[in-house]
DNA sequence: GTGTGCAGACTAACCAGTCGGTATGTACGG
DNA sequence: CCGTACATACCGACTGGTTAGTCTGCACAC
């Protein structure tokens, strides 16, 4: 048994997940080829086939991964002991943050969804909507204490958020003027002066 | 010469165009072959090579379409007669009514580009350049008129919106509750309010 | 000696683009 | 009016290349 023949000692599965991911966001899911994966992984298909049903059950795992982190830190913002408006402020900003750093993530995740099978398609889309309706109940939770304008729907007001948060991936440069945190501050700052009563 | 032989009287080059739009938003750019355009629409590949020099050429004109219709209008709303906070409103909300309405050049637009050659992918850039640029001056003015906070950069204020109209393809459904017009109402006044000095 | 971890040749399918061919239209000389 | 010449519009079989996934087999560990 010769695991990890590349020295760093990473283990098979996750060199070929990081390898995935990396080629999965610079070419987009279909222009990269299972044999690309395995090169830039050291292995060979025999290796991929080991661990991985399909080329498609590696998009997923990547889904899987961003969508457990997110969620994780949603949840620690919201259920913090301040006030609502300060909770959705750090959520909002925090988003943008973990977006930024995980950018390749954030591609693939916004360019390639439609590339699953509707049926892992659906189960991803279930746990959006969980992170979606966290986020939301925040928002209603302000506009009930009157800290929030109840003028736009909450729904609506997610999604102009996360709109922003998706976008990221097409106009971020690291080597731009703004440092991830500026531009969180900024993106938290429009959505809570937007949302000022 | 038999053009037009489905009796609709459409020349060739627009039912391919229109047959491939459909596609590439339903299945994506990589998922669709030009078998399947041209049989959607009624011809054989014979036709298409005749009107298109490849199928990169018909996503490029599927761009070049949208890209044109979008610059005339916000140049039409920008250089109204009308105070800066009123142009600005009218532009933000006309781009969230136009791209519900062409929802899938618009899916296509933000899934695909990425799949045009990096030459063709420079002329596109360029000409989204020049709309952001118009869409930033109109921000500028108005902060410079005192009429909108200074707090956030233009460029990202820009960035902001278009992020949410950019999301519109992944939420938007025909058959939901708002009309395209209440979203373009609430996602302007959502932009106005995060500018209110 | 048995199972896990992997190698790499192989297969069956698919696909963008090509090309020789056909059919219809238009221009023009006589 | 008619025939020749050329152009436009399109057909569809074919080619060269690529791809996801399979399968046989080997090497080492226990």
């Amino acid at each position: 048994m010769a695991r990890t023949t590349d020295g760093s000692g990473t283990p098979v599965p996750q060199r070929l997940l990081a390898a995935a991911t990396r080629l999965f966001a610079e070419n987009g899911y279909d222009r990269t080829s299972v044999q690309e994966i395995v090169e830039a992984a050291g292995v060979t298909k025999g290796a991929l086939y080991h661990y991985f049903g399909s080329k498609e059950d590696l998009l997923q795992e990547v889904y899987a991964r961003v969508l457990r982190l997110q969620q994780e830190r949603l949840d620690a913002f919201a259920d913090a002991d301040a006030p609502v408006e300060r909770r959705l402020r750090d959520a909002a900003a925090d988003v943008v943050v973990t977006t930024i750093e995980n950018l390749d993530d954030a591609s693939i995740f916004f360019r390639s969804m439609h590339h699953l099978s509707p049926e892992k398609n659906k189960q991803v889309r279930v746990e959006r909507r969980r992170y979606h309706e966290r986020f939301r109940a925040l928002i209603e939770e302000g506009q009930a204490a009157g800290v929030f304008s109840t003028a736009t729907p909450a729904d609506l007001v997610v999604d102009y958020h996360f709109g922003s948060v998706h976008h990221l991936s097409t106009w971020y440069r690291p080597d731009g003027p703004l440092t991830p945190q500026q531009v969180a501050d900024h993106l938290a700052d429009l959505l809570l002066r937007a949302l000022r009563p």
